[in-house]
DNA sequence: TTCCCGTCGA
DNA sequence: TCGACGGGAA
């Protein structure tokens, strides 16, 4: 087997650690594996285990988290550690539809850790299988749904090793993706985004980047520093706050769960 | 400037 | 079903 000797040496590669497969998944969801190996290793040196991650203030989890984007993920996979503490005993179920449940995992994530963790025959699709075989079985194809792609995934996983079949998969669509036009533009997934540059989610991204520097931010200056119009400054950290990032304090924009209270 | 990507809530 | 959500690399 090719994979077995070429095959790429990723550190979530050498654990079948639920929880560090976990951890794995939800970084690479949405982040590209030369960003995410640096990260990883960082963050499961800071928590080692679900407990340390599930009893950890949210701000150390988003500075370990800083970086990698979307950092709701960073609330998510916490939300997720204390449900696998509090509601599991530690244990990781190792089923797809209980996984689903869990925040931030949805089909994607908890068949890979399935797949990863349990070594089990789960039936998936994410990135890198579909453009495997979109190029191999849709050559010239415009528009293909995932919908057609799964029967084959189903057909042709190998059942005595889904693990090692998946990681083979996986490397082989990173080939792909270096050595031809993405496959994936063919996908009736695929749809182009809007720009980054001065959205809001550039302006959240240099928000809590900042708040995670200084430990707290004056409201009234914030605006000025980050040179955007007040209201629309105000409006974000106002959903930032919304989805449990931070709060605001007489005036003043602490992390999320540091304040007095309770 | 363009590219990439899974989950969630509307 | 669709738009929001980061940030580093090419």
């Amino acid at each position: 087997m090719h994979y077995r000797k070429w095959g790429r040496d990723l550190p979530w590669r050498r654990t079948a650690d639920p929880y560090r497969i976990i951890v794995a998944e939800m970084m690479l969801q949405q982040t590209q594996v030369d960003r995410v190996v640096p990260k990883y290793n960082a963050f499961l040196e800071r928590f080692p285990e679900a407990d340390a991650l599930a009893l950890s203030p949210l701000k150390n989890v988003l500075a370990a988290w800083q970086g990698l984007g979307y950092n709701r993920r960073a609330i998510a996979l916490q939300k997720t550690a204390q449900r696998i503490v509090d509601d599991f005993g530690g244990t990781v179920p190792a089923d797809v539809d209980t996984l689903t449940t869990f925040p931030g995992i949805g089909r994607a994530t908890a068949s890979a850790v399935c797949a990863y963790a349990f070594d089990m025959p789960v039936v998936y699709v994410e990135t890198n299988i579909r453009r495997v075989f979109i190029h191999v079985f849709f050559p010239g194809r415009e528009g293909v749904p995932d919908a057609e792609i799964l029967p084959l995934v189903e057909r042709t996983l190998y059942q005595e090793s889904p693990r090692e079949w998946y990681n083979a998969l996986m490397d082989y669509g990173s080939v792909l993706k270096q050595r031809t036009e993405n496959p994936n533009r063919r996908s009736a997934a695929y749809a182009v985004q809007s720009r980054f540059a001065g959205s809001d989610r550039q302006i959240r991204g240099a928000i809590l980047r900042s708040l995670l520097e200084q430990g707290s931010l004056d409201a009234a200056t914030l605006a000025a520093s980050l040179g955007e119009d007040a209201d629309r400054v105000a409006r974000i950290v106002a959903a930032l706050e919304r989805e449990g990032f931070l709060a605001v304090q007489e005036g003043r924009i602490v992390p999320a769960g540091d304040g007095p209270s309770r």
